[in-house]
DNA sequence: AAATGCTTTGCATATTATGCAAAGTTTTGT
DNA sequence: ACAAAACTTTGCATAATATGCAAAGCATTT
């Protein structure tokens, strides 16, 4: 056991410990202790022994009839402490250069307001800049992209005022949209579209000679807490194949939270 | 080293590589290596090999440029997947909805975290978004409706710290309460009326335009295993008399465990 | 009541964590 | 811009300690 290629300079029996408890942690319950030294390969003696560590620190808990294994308070309390720190906006406008770097387009971070999509970051790649957007923008809901991921992970109830509006104001001005129906029933296919596809794009239908992209950055209750944006003119970018799609994707991906059950390597 | 009257059993390094991570979990933002190894009394090289391993076990995050350590996702993850075995919060959760969509305002569940009043379930309602507030936020002691009520039902030592450090800030910047004395006396008062009441209300005193009810779900012991707490803009919406608070104590009591009989596993 | 499965503890050995000190790296001061 | 200080990271010898086996409790089952 020489060569850790990545794990260097560490503590061998911490790390072993520490599987103990990501295997506890991934049970949806409380666990034996002959269940847990099954999960990780280690027999049961020294499982055991980790397990009382965790329990004099208060990780774990031991219930009091079935002697079962299960998560304790300074886990909670940890996990808190973690989620406290966790500030999406900060975390995402740091990153978010990068972003614009990489794909040569211009990133924008938005999050829900009071009057809808708000832009409270923004990135401008070298090219082009859309001057009408500015920090504290409020984008439509219906028609920009980044509107139709809040769309589709925001509540029903958070979005239906914006909805009705856009709704009637399509309806009197005469302008139907392109691509969706312009009732309630389109507009809730659209936001299933883009749950399946976990992003939104729009063409320069409805802001000329301008594409874009979103995708939502979620939080552990798998609503969106922000949304990033990719905005270029070269219809190209959008496409399904391109690189700034999957480069977007990532990005939100490293912010968003995942839930119990997925474990990255 | 021969008696250990209670932390029988266990693995001495892992005992102190877990008081390095709650030591980092204490701490409101990233710590250095060096600033950690003084908080625990161990030398440095020590504290920076446990920190390799919750490194790579992902416990802790080292931030990219200032190589400061930070809880990692599986600290988050960890502290999830604590939180959704507790029964309460998954009934909650599930009733959270309904009791936004019901009153029309956000809903918040909290428990008592490392700093205080955390955030952990929230479902905002169509009107306001408190921009502010996520997942993870901790919230006032003294100044919030949901601390408040965790100061009326949570033993005296656990709000201890904290009660004592509000009272300092509000000293020192001057900023008097309006409705407490400014000292313990007045917020053993102050616990007093809101356990007489069962709730606490806030108007827009402390967080300008915003109002807000709280009350607490209890355990066998009387104590709050979390809070409930109801959010909106209209002063009227926590009249005594508004329908809201009743709802809200009708949902904490049905989330309350009440007589014996619900036993956890 | 015997037996099975599970959890907990003793103990000798070898693995491995430890602390010191030096090398490497970034930040501060002049 | 250079020097100095502070901090982070790594090598190494030694002594501490984690490990695995096996036996002893303990509860539930047959």
């Amino acid at each position: 056991m020489a060569d850790r290629p990545d794990g260097t300079g560490g503590i061998q029996s911490l790390d072993q410990a520490l599987r103990v408890l990501v295997a506890l942690a991934r049970r949806k319950r409380a666990a034996s202790l002959s269940e847990l030294a099954r999960d990780c390969g280690m027999p049961t003696s020294k499982v055991h022994r980790y397990l009382a560590s965790f329990l004099n620190a208060g990780f774990v808990r031991q219930a009091e009839r079935s002697g079962k294994y299960d998560l304790g308070p300074a886990s909670i309390e940890t996990g808190l402490s973690a989620l406290n720190r966790h500030d999406f906006v900060n975390r995402a406008a740091d990153a978010l250069p990068g972003l614009a770097a990489d794909t040569g387009l211009t990133a924008l971070l938005c999050v829900w307001g009071n009057f809808g999509p708000t832009v409270v970051r923004w990135e401008r790649a070298a090219s082009l800049v859309a001057a009408s957007l500015g920090l504290g923008t409020a984008l439509p809901l219906l028609t920009s992209a980044t509107g139709r991921v809040f769309l589709a992970y925001l509540p029903e109830a958070v979005t239906a005022a914006l909805r009705r509006k856009e709704l009637a104001e399509a309806a009197t001005s005469g302008r139907e949209f392109d691509d969706i129906g312009p009732d309630e029933a389109g507009v809730h296919a659209l936001a299933e579209t883009v749950r399946a596809a976990g992003h939104a794009a729009v063409d320069g239908r409805y802001i000329p000679g301008l594409v874009a992209m979103a995708a939502p950055v979620l939080d552990w209750q798998g609503q969106a807490q922000a949304v990033v944006t990719l905005i270029g003119t070269d219809p190209r970018a959008i496409a399904k194949d391109a690189p700034a799609l999957g480069q977007m994707k990532v990005f939100c991906a490293a912010l968003s939270i995942t839930g119990p059950g997925g474990a990255p390597a």
